[in-house]
This record gives structure tokens, C-alpha cells and sequence, in this order.
DNA sequence: GTCTATAGAACGATAGAC
DNA sequence: GTCTATCGTTCTATAGAC
């Protein structure tokens, strides 16, 4: 149940927000939206023109969402290795995972390419943008030059997304931190061996 | 629809781990399960007390897999690099993603501590396992003494869970490969800075 | 814009004949 | 062990009054 102050159709997109990020586009229904958003059948059927189209437009914001987060943090002050520490460190909400990746376990989303498209948009998104950072890094001298930075930026990306997968299974955000942890103390700048 | 020569018990397991597998447990009906298998109701309750006893069997069964094929690649022949390298690189159906893996984003397999039980041992199992190989490799000074078996472990398997989301979500296996060898470039070992 | 009523199908499960 | 019949609920959507 959402304010009264937000739109019927407003109430609509975040319930279904919240309910995709909890249950996917497959254990997510039109009734369950309905109540969450205390609105009533008749109501979002006027509004959307169905279970799909809802969702498009809660994946499209959610999608959005993400690409300024990650802006947030990788657009900020600091050398390369500090920007991307940053993301990596940002706080999350580890246990409810990433509420972009975890679309593509859906079935019926990765089958339809209009609800598909705006996922591997903000995927794709952020490992150009991480990418970019670590060129300044190898620019630098403050990675080593031996590093893609496309390869990196996907490493990092699926170490994140991973930690998910990983922090779920045990109930505890511990192995996301550690595979965090882990990806920092590679990255980190080694002038000598050991 | 399996042989003929699989008994009914084994070919609703069967039908169940493809199915969780491409749909999820919330995704997978026993009436498709029952199609599948070529199985009618009245079987699939007398083998089983239901889905979630059904699911139960086909996720411990895949748990099992799992867990000896990694073993076949991380107890083979080979310097620590070597059989780390010869995981991430091993043959893999990228787009379909992780039988296991897949199950943490079911919120009704993490709401039940018996669903979630066998996905937790055997992706920590291979956490452990992982985490040996490496500290053979700190040991033997093949790696880096700066860094820490168990975070890398966690590191790597995040890096092929993530793996799997970018693929899924682009529709195509090449950021899973990406992120695969950004990760061997950076634990490959560095004498000297660049 | 919102409501209630209704629809046909699928959901997960049980009962009881064979 | 397997079959068909049935159950009450939920699914996604449409119709039509207000």
C-alpha cells in the first residue's frame, strides 16, 4: 500500500517495482500488484494494458534507477581505482540482490525482447561506463597495462552480480563481501612481486 | 518426455531439474512436469508428497552434478593456475546458466530452509574446494602472497554466476567470456609492474 | 477513473476406482 | 502404480455499470 499522495498509476509502476524484485516477472501477478498498490482491477487494466506492458514500464524506472546509482558513484572525485572501489563498496541491499540482474533468471522476460531490452540496456550501461573509468586507469599507470578494460568491466560487474547469487544461497551478505574483497585485492596496484 | 527405460520416479526428477532449470521452482508447474515426464497425476503423488518434495530431489540430484564436475576439473592434473584456469574455461551452456545458481533468485526456494539447504552446500562446497586449489597456489608462490584463498574463491565463483547474468541478459555468451579472462588477467602472475 | 461481475484456464492437491 | 474425476483457489483478462 503506497501513499494516497502518489497517482493510482504511480502506485501501480512501485508495487510492481517491489514485487519483480522480490518474486520476478513470473511470480508476479496482476492480483497481487492490484492489492499491493490498493488499487482495483478495473483501475490498472485502464491504466496499462496488461501484465507485460506493467512491467515494462516498472523495468524501464528500475532500469533507470540503476544507471544513476552507478553515475553516482563512478562520475564522482578519485582516481580510477577509488571510483570503482566506491561502486564495488557502495551499500546495498545485498540480500534482495540486484534488482536488474535478477530479470534475466526470468523466463518470460530474456523470451521477450521489449521486456529483455531495457535490462541488457542498464547492464550494458554500466560495464561501458566502468570500462571507461578503467581506460583512465591503465591511462594513468595506476592499473597495470596488461588489463582490458572491457574484460575488467565485465569481471566486475558479474563479481557483483555473483556475490548475489552467492549471498543468497547462504543467507548471509559474508561471500559478497568476500568476492568483493577478493576483486580489490586483485585489482590493487602491484609494483613488485608478493 | 524421457526412455521408456527410466522408471517414472526417476524420469519426474528428470523433467523437474530441466524445468527448474529453465523456469525456476515458483515457474514450474507439476502439471508440466507430469507432461514432460509422460507421467500422470496419480504417479507423480504416489512417488512424491508434492511439488515441493518432487523439487527436493531434483534440486539435491543437480546439487550432486554440480559439485562432481567441478571436482573432475579442480582434483585434475595441473599447477594451481592451471586448474583454476581449466574451471572458468570448461565447457559451459552459458545462456542457460546455472542450474544451481538460478534456484537463489526463487524466493519461495530461499523462503524454505530445505530448498535452500543442497544450493547452499554445493555452491559452498565449491567455495571450499576452490579456496584449496588456491592456497596451493599461495603456497607454492604461483599466486600473489597478498591474497586470500577464501576471498578469491568467492571472487571466482561470483565472476561465473555474474558471468551467466550479463550473458543472459545480452542474449549472448561473450561478456561471460569477457568477464572469465579479465579475471585470469588479473590472478595471472605479475613479476614485475606492467 | 474506478468499481463489481464474470470468464476460461491453470494452479496444487485429494479421492477412489482399477 | 496408474488412471480419471473432482476440488477450491488463483491466474490474466474482459465487460459493463457508475
Amino acid at each position: 500500500m503506497y501513499s494516497a499522495l502518489m497517482s493510482t498509476s504511480e502506485r501501480l509502476i512501485e508495487a510492481t517495482r517491489e514485487l519483480l524484485w522480490e518474486r520476478g516477472y513470473v511470480g508476479t501477478s496482476p492480483r497481487a500488484v492490484q492489492q499491493a498498490a490498493g488499487a482495483g482491477q478495473g483501475s490498472m487494466y485502464h491504466h496499462f494494458a496488461g501484465k507485460p506492458d506493467l512491467a515494462l514500464a516498472a523495468i524501464r524506472r528500475t532500469s533507470e534507477e540503476m544507471g544513476a546509482a552507478a553515475e553516482a558513484v563512478l562520475g564522482g572525485e578519485g582516481t580510477a581505482y577509488a571510483r570503482i572501489e566506491a561502486y564495488l563498496l557502495r551499500e546495498r541491499d545485498v540480500l534482495r540482490g540486484c534488482p536488474v540482474g535478477r530479470l534475466t533468471m526470468d523466463p518470460e522476460v530474456i523470451a521477450d525482447p521489449v521486456l529483455r531490452a531495457p535490462v541488457d540496456e542498464a547492464l550494458g550501461r554500466l560495464r561501458a561506463r566502468l570500462a571507461e573509468v578503467v581506460r583512465e586507469g591503465l591511462d594513468s599507470g595506476e592499473l597495470s597495462a596488461s588489463l582490458d578494460a572491457d574484460e575488467i568491466a565485465a569481471t566486475v560487474v558479474s563479481t557483483v552480480q555473483g556475490g548475489y547469487v552467492l549471498a543468497r544461497a547462504t543467507g548471509s551478505r559474508a561471500p559478497f563481501d568476500s568476492a568483493v574483497r577478493g576483486l580489490l585485492s586483485l585489482l590493487t596496484p602491484r609494483t613488485a612481486a608478493g
